[in-house]
DNA sequence: CATGAATGAGTGTTCATTCAT
DNA sequence: CATGAATGAACACTCATTCAT
């Protein structure tokens, strides 16, 4: 199991005219803009901030990414997008069953996404999808949909190999993705705000849905069957 | 047993140069105020819209409330009335197994709060709270804490009647909320702006939330212990 | 023949919710708004300016005034379009013959657009039409072919009293218009740029001009005839 | 016989910070300028895009012209090489009479000039004189008054032959002139934004404008004595 | 009490101009 | 010489807030 590091190559792309040496200012500028997206939320982040932030001129800022919306989808992209390759080849090879696999998927989601800035991200959308509609529709085409989708691949493979019993993904892939998102927004909203009664521990909120996922509620001999709700 | 469209006495307090007899204004302003906040947000949405819907002028609003902000903390409070009283009433007096109660506390909420206006304070507030910090401690304190209580009291229940197994309750209650959360926070982003591709049904979301509180994934074969994940 | 005083009653509405009696801002913002648009053109000319001018905010233009363009075009309608009802109603009523029509016609433009700054406003739409196509769509429709229109009858009103020969009336309305606008965008040109040689003294122009439309360049005995050129 | 494409040395001086052997570059960006200043105009055409056009960065056209304003009026100057020697002497040979000599001055100028992207320059110059003085007073000098004087030695000599009336020639010279510059407003204006109701067929203009030129409107029976006027 | 006219700081974006390389 | 990255002053337009009536 590959060992996700941070130090792997920035993602962006096309923001230069030419392959230049000195990645330096557009990635100044993307780490400024998710810090700022992700404290004060899409609206009220100013690109002249952001732009200050990163030590440049607010006409920089347009020298690279053609409006705020390019910025906002280029941090995206930098962010989220970018570990899907990745991500999707290591389910192509993983070699152990659908209950360490989700439990893998979790986890690393923890690590690359939920415990950095990037969490940010899946808050700022849900909050904001309704008065963006250009970007909730950019955020369902490039990151929700590719993200269901390995899900799905996670899920299918289970029910396969005999491991996961038969379901409708297409819901059974929210069963995975609710509890990360939500993770995201809770840290991002209560998690941020309020006393120590509102905190959440990752780790052990993954846990319990890893058992959940896995094992359900029920005790074996209340254990219901599947009859109940189909 | 009082509802979200009760008529109780508004909780705003502070906003008026002196108490005031007549509440008929702020009660419709309120009421204009919630629904643009829900459907638009707070920033997008516009304190003179508010006033239009009412049937005031924008200055009789600052009339009734100091600022935008003070305005949308009245919106918050004016519905923080419960449904608690009701709910904890049935908990009490269930008859049926975990696995009904569960069932039902599920779609109770759906009927009673997620398909409701109502549903849109929640999404409301995982937005804001980091915007409004105080506002967020205060639906922690009024909300969040009594909601939990509900469903750990659910929970306990079970586990005392062996029909749910024994788990850590402070994240076993998570299990049941975040996937509520949830749906009230996709509904009024990406179930607004987004294609069909991105519209959750309710109903079907819940079933499948239910089977994976009440079974988990596995297949019976596959099924691990416990010891997994503690 | 009625002397136009230049007392009329203003001739912009639909800037106010209700029936005012104070038009005094929005006839300042026209007021300075012609001046300025004159002065420096649609482009250059700065909303801020204009409300300067009229001593007002920015935010109080807006009031009136729903953006830029809709200024613009409140000020044709306030200075050009609105003298066109009139002419209609004198050429109707008009009883000398087409001789003394058109005489009547070149100066009363002259007294009344010619003369004043609002003779900046075709030269500014023929300077500035091909870059702002709304714009120069709104003139074509709501000034040029009204202005062409009354041409036309005067013209054809000769031709029906044998007074004016007959003639392709689309091209001979040109004929009459071409000299006038020539003569408002020399005067917002050259007029105001170069010495007293680029001057031209209207009255003079506009006499030759009607002479040439009258009985053309040519002596008797060198008239040619009409199949020279058709 | 120079013409308006002609390679003549480029009358820009002053703005290369010593004299220069290659005039490559500057020809090149005189070029892609007067294109663009007619297309758009001043304030709309971009260096940027003059560069472009011209093969060279943005940094090189300052290098040769120190502002926007110095590149606008290098094109001017650079296109004020004169077409007036070659009139001048068909004036001279002209063997026919005044009334084929004026239709043979507007059908050359619409052919050589009007037809032509030269035809912008007029265009420029009416609509952005009073922006650039100086360029104005030189267009004046350079340009108008030559022009006027041959249209007035057609004047002449016409009269001296008995086939032109007697007239002011100052302002006869206009009835020539004026037509000719409307023409070239129009098309670079109207022209160029609005629907074909503003299309004007150069040819049918310029063919009943030789006709009020020679005939005047009236019928024979009503044309007025030049009394009128004068 | 209620109004709505007036305000002006703030926003994303453009583009002529500069200057280190 | 030539480049093109960087600049920052503008600009049209918005909207929460104020206040005279």
């Amino acid at each position: 199991m590959s060992s996700l590091t941070s130090t792997d190559p920035p993602l962006f792309a096309g923001h230069t005219r030419r392959e230049r040496r000195k990645d330096a200012r557009p990635g100044e500028l993307l780490a400024a803009a998710l810090d700022l997206f992700v404290e004060k939320g899409y609206a009220a982040t100013r690109v002249e901030e952001v732009a200050k932030r990163a030590g440049v001129s607010k006409g920089t800022l347009f020298l690279y990414f053609s409006s705020k919306e390019e910025l906002f989808k280029a941090v995206v992209r930098e962010h989220i997008t970018g570990r899907f390759a990745q991500w999707s080849d290591e389910i192509e090879n993983f070699e152990g069953n659908s209950q360490e696999m989700l439990r893998y998927c979790l986890h690393s989601w923890w690590e690359h996404i939920g415990a950095t800035q990037a969490s940010g991200i899946p808050k700022l959308m849900m909050s904001e999808a309704s008065n963006f509609p250009e970007l909730g529709a950019f955020y369902q085409a490039e990151v929700m949909q590719p993200g269901k989708a390995l899900i799905e691949r996670i899920l299918q493979r289970g029910i396969e190999r005999g491991e996961i019993r038969a379901m409708d993904l297409k819901y059974g892939v929210y069963m995975v993705l609710a509890p990360l998102l939500f993770l995201a927004m809770w840290k991002h909203s209560f998690g941020t705000c309020c006393g120590t009664l509102a905190q959440i521990e990752p780790e052990r909120y993954l846990e319990t849905q890893l058992d959940m996922l896995l094992l359900g509620f029920s005790t074996d001999s209340a254990r219901p069957s599947l009859s109940l709700s189909t």
